[in-house]
DNA sequence: AATGAATGAGGATTCATTCAT
DNA sequence: AATGAATGAATCCTCATTCAT
């Protein structure tokens, strides 16, 4: 009712920030920051290479826009889930594994090869997905790793070190499946790397004794 | 004797492939593919940009040269290694993740970020790193774990997906130091990471009592 | 009276064109033609970019309107002002260039720099202003230079390099105002340069002896 | 001899910026800064576009050496003519300005047209033009005119605003000559232009009888 | 073999102009 | 009449590659 008084025109115009984002993300994540050409997005978003400079500044813009726009979202939801969960810290693991398998499938999971290969031409950028991402997700997984020993249910481990080992498959899911992914012939299955995963790791992880 | 009676201008002029290539991986690891201009690469191996196409038919093949030359020595090594190892499967486990531990805090360990951010320009070059270095590396793990199995000293797992998970933090601890560390403060030791790995997994796939 | 029965809005809407050439005029004398951008115009004259394309053909076609809109009025007022003169020549010249003085100091001083910058570019803009300011202009002072020779209130000169000499201090004057003054420290009084030169003209053309 | 052990290669590269130098200034001088292509700079100096940034970062800095190579080195040499002059004060303001004239025919006599046009959009080029030649300039003639009338050749005036009485035909004559007078059809003689401004001036600045 | 001056294709960016609303 | 979102032509600039010396 209400957005019948707004017109086409003014809706599209707010749509189009994520449109681009979408497009810029795909080829971003195809050819890499260097190798995209502004007017390959452009037309992967159905709009000339001019329009892209009324919502963005320019190509690095974009490119950061991208990686900000993207995966802090996910974080959050991970973060509350975490912060309200009330079963066993295994199952809360196998929880926020399994989800995190759901992200690497989609096209966010390419956020990580594209900071990992730019993070040295983007200081910058580098920085906030430290702070906002890396530092955010490798703390979520301590809170959840020192829950699990503080309740009994873990044997004291190596925190620090320990939560690059409970995230490291979901991220080499990520990476494979935006990198060497297409050029291999049996793919991938996230999810089943989750599970294999979390039985590994549940196991090595498992309290002992009565 | 012999070595004598090259002169040492015939000797750095045989050096010259070699030092053009640590010069190149050096930028690529640095800026990555695109953002090296090959000026910089022919400065650091003091020559000059003429010089590097007397070598090197261009940039892509210079970057193919970098990631062909690099880290199969190293996998040819640890297949040797695994191949002859006599003692538990826990050690030769313990044994390789140490030994890749090592190869991530070398130059070398570049190397996976720049396959990783360049796999979808270079097919050839992501097929040729799939076969020769991620398939044999992936196989190697594989080996051993079936050796654990058979041994009885592993419980049997899904062999596939846990060498992905064997694998995973020393190849993140290799993407860490070349991405983000640079712009982090506490730098990450793999050894440690490599030695907490081992503690979670050996428990992970120890075979249950009798 | 009549005045009342037209609307406010539809007298805005005649000022338009008006308030448009204003804005252009500021725009074009700060940067150039070619670095103005019509964005900006727009903005000064307090409507958007379409608009000014019900008023104005484009670009050029308002660079033109600009030059051709000013300064010819003021030229018929001194050309009035010279044919109905009647005290002595040497006052007619003092009465002109002080009058010169005074439109040097407004915007419309900017017009010879715009014109100087972009007769390159504009062939008949170029011709325009030859015919009908500069023609005009240098014709003026002629003719009163020929009526003091003529009333042996100057001694006879080569009128056609002379006016060159008579004028030039005046549109240096204005250039200046308009190029190098906002970044010098003392601003110079075309009033008192105009007396100054002046004296230096009169006693120069003064008739001699008895 | 000696000549004969460098290269034409590198002779070469020893003439190119004077050579484009020379380009920028006509190119400059016909179309302005903005309508100047610098492939046009290029085509015109016999080189390619990007040989043109071998010399020079950029449009802006080419510009900026085209200002900056030019006229110093004329002032110069009036400086030393001034500084060393034995005869009267009319002679050698008579010796300046036909000096002057000689430049304003020269392909140097664009850059007052440049500076002025550009002086908005270059604040450093505009305050070094003002600081290098024209105060040096006006700095020139006010000695000359207070040599004058310290040795009781000139009565006394008002120097500060003399000089640009002094000097404002021949800047008129330059800009006229790399403006308007290309689309009229009588040529301006500098030369008789500033004899015509030398007479009306001397006798302008005559001391009167004893 | 080595150099480095020269080239030009490729792509980012700007902004005058158009036109649906 | 007025708007401002969209367009794309025009041009700067970079850098891999070539080649005369």
């Amino acid at each position: 009712m209400a957005d019948r008084t707004v017109s086409r025109w003014r809706r599209r115009k707010e749509a189009r920030p994520d449109e681009i984002l979408a497009a810029a993300l795909a080829s971003f994540a195809e050819r890499g920051f260097a190798a995209t050409r502004l007017e390959d997005v452009a037309a992967r978003a159905g709009i000339s290479k001019g329009t892209l400079y009324l919502y963005f500044k320019g190509k690095e813009e974009l490119f950061e826009a991208v990686v900000r726009a993207t995966l802090v979202p996910n974080l959050e939801r991970l973060e509350v889930l975490t912060a309200s969960f009330e079963g066993s810290s295994a199952r809360l693991l196998e929880r926020l594994l399994l989800t995190i398998a759901g992200v690497v499938d989609s096209r966010v999971g390419a956020i990580p090869k594209l900071v990992i290969a730019e993070a040295g031409n983007f200081p910058d950028l580098a920085r906030f997905y430290l702070d906002e991402v890396v530092r955010r997700g490798l703390g979520l997984i301590g809170t959840i790793l020192r829950r699990g020993i503080e309740r009994g249910e873990f044997r004291p481990v190596d925190v620090d070190h320990t939560v690059f080992c409970v995230i490291a498959p979901m991220l080499i899911a990520a990476l494979w499946k935006n990198s060497l992914e297409p050029h291999d012939d049996a793919p991938l299955d996230p999810q089943a790397l989750a599970r294999a995963h979390l039985e590994l790791l549940l196991r090595g992880l498992e309290a002992h004794g009565p």
